[in-house]
DNA sequence: GTTTTTGCAAAATGTTTGCATTGTA
DNA sequence: TACAATGCAAACATTTTGCAAAAAC
């Protein structure tokens, strides 16, 4: 455990900054690999312990979708996913649910609620179009 | 590809009598062990098998709480889960959302809704209790 | 007897960790 | 000069796969 505030380094704003400009929901390796692309050198446990890092300080959330690998998210706030079972692209969209049933069923089983994850599954408008001619009978 | 209707094979039959056995949503090895200790043999490889051949006859469902291991539900009516921060648990809850609102949203973003999956994080009544005297500051 | 299923071990995947080196207040 | 941060490689955890042997229709 750190005894001073976590240092700005260039390869943890690097990871910053490609996360903010990346509304595509990247995973930890497309991070690492996209900040390469921007010129700096990074190594790849560098890339997972910054995002880790995001994390801890509320400044990017992780997002579990599938079980594949888990992909990071610079938009704080709270939102909800639209996932596209055919590409796997990510839409952030706003929740539907009222606070008013979060307390509910917080009450009723007497937990003490700390957030919800929501994630909505289907076909973006893309993959309706491209999966009609393939998707007949074979 | 199977020419045939999958087998109903003792080891695939051990593994949802477990799962069927199971509200505590075991992950893939928690139920290998289960079987092992029901006295069959089995092989890791062949229960992770059977679990995705379970999902994906739609007699089981895989959950994904975090990115640990995948978690399976024998109950496969519609419904989301409460999980706890502190010891890890999955409570099964209903909370279903309003048709009307996962129409708006399909019609907002042109998406075709296959469904959704809705986690609750927080804590549990006895987590809430043990965590009272070591969560104070240090 | 042909096809499916199993089980093992190896490979693949995604992530974390040990540790020597580098950077920095 | 302490402590934090990096980068590599090794370790780790979970899951998938290749393939020969076994089982089922």
């Amino acid at each position: 455990m750190p005894l001073t505030e976590p240092r700005l380094t260039p390869q943890r704003r690097a990871v910053l900054e490609v996360l903010r400009q990346s509304p595509d929901h990247p995973t930890a390796i497309e991070v690492y690999e996209r900040v390469r692309a921007q010129a700096s050198g990074i190594g790849a446990a560098t890339v997972y312990r910054t995002l880790a890092l995001l994390v801890s300080t509320g400044q990017a959330r992780e997002l579990n979708f599938d079980n594949g690998a888990a992909r990071y998210d610079a938009t704080t706030e709270r939102h909800d996913h639209l996932v596209c079972l055919g590409c796997g692209s990510a839409t952030d969209i706003q929740s539907p649910i009222p606070a008013a049933a979060l307390a509910e069923i917080a009450s009723d089983y007497g937990y003490a609620l700390a957030g919800y994850d929501l994630q909505f599954r289907g076909f973006c408008p893309d993959c309706q179009v491209a999966g009609l001619p393939s998707s007949g009978p074979s």
